[in-house]
DNA sequence: CTGACTGCAAACGTTTTGCACGGTA
DNA sequence: TACCGTGCAAAACGTTTGCAGTCAG
C-alpha cells in the first residue's frame, strides 16, 4: 500500500485517492481496459468521472507508470510498465494472457536500432475451442 | 493488375473498382491509414465515401486480405497480409519501417500455442535525432 | 497558499449504421 | 435478375476539453 503511493510519487505525480485506486486496480488485474477500470473503481468512488480516468491514464503513460496495449477491434488495455512480457490475445473472447520474455518467448534483433523505448509482441489466436 | 483482381476474387469478394483501388493503394504504400487511403483514392474516385472504405476494410480483414497494425495514439494502419514482418514505429514522426522476420528479427516461442492466427511485433522508438 | 486534480457537461473526431440507388456476377 | 456494394446523411461511440470547485503539498 505504501509502495503504491511511492510508485506514483516517484514519477512526479501528486498522490490522490483516485490515482491510488487506479494503479491498485491495474496492478490487481495485470491488464485492464478503461471500462473495466471504471466499473472497478466506481465501487470505491461512486462519483469518479471517466474524464478523470482518461486524464490520469495520459499522465501515467507520459510519466512512464503504465503502458498501452493496442488491440485491433477491442478497447485499448493498460498495464503497469515494470514487467516486460508478450501477450497472447484471443480474438474470440478477448482474453489476454501474459507470456514471459526470455522464458516463454524470446526475441532476437539482428539489426541495431537506437533509442528503443518499448517492444510490443502480441500473438493473436483462438483459445476458445468450444464456441 | 489481373493479379489484384484475382486477389480479391479468390477471397470470396466481388470485384469493384473501389476495392481494386484500395488494394492497389495499400500494396503500393506497404502500410497506410484510413485518411491517407482516402486521400489517395479520392484522386481516382472523387465521389468515394469514407463509409465505403470502412466497410471494405472490415471485409478485407474478415476475409484475410489485410491486417491491422494498431498503434497507440496514432491511426490504425493497414497492410496486405501476405508478407510477415515486424514494425519499427517512431513515436515522434509516426514513421513505420518494416523489419523482416528471420532476417532482421527472430522470434522464438518456447511454449506451444494452438491456433495462432497472427503475430504482431511492434518496436517503438525514436528515429528523429534532430527534432 | 498555489498549482494541480476532480467532476460535470459539452464538444470533438472517428467509426458505424440505415437507406435508396447502382453495379457485379 | 438477385444480391452485394456504394454513397450520403445521421447516429453512435470513445475520447478530449473547458470550467468551476476542491485538494495535495
Amino acid at each position: 500500500m505504501k509502495s503504491l503511493i511511492n510508485f506514483i510519487k516517484d514519477h512526479g505525480l501528486k498522490v490522490t485517492p483516485q490515482r491510488v485506486a487506479m494503479i491498485k486496480t491495474i496492478k490487481a488485474n495485470g491488464h485492464i481496459n478503461i471500462d473495466d477500470l471504471y466499473k472497478n473503481i466506481k465501487d470505491e468512488f461512486p462519483a469518479i468521472s471517466l474524464a478523470t480516468l482518461y486524464k490520469n491514464i495520459i499522465q501515467f503513460i507520459e510519466k512512464g507508470l503504465i503502458r498501452e496495449i493496442a488491440i485491433p477491434n477491442h478497447k485499448t488495455q493498460y498495464e503497469l510498465k515494470y514487467s516486460e512480457h508478450a501477450h497472447f490475445i484471443c480474438k474470440k473472447c478477448n482474453l489476454v494472457r501474459d507470456l514471459k520474455f526470455g522464458d516463454e518467448v524470446e526475441l532476437k534483433l539482428n539489426i541495431s536500432i537506437e533509442n528503443i523505448e518499448n517492444i510490443s509482441i502480441n500473438i493473436y489466436g483462438d483459445c476458445c475451442k468450444n464456441i
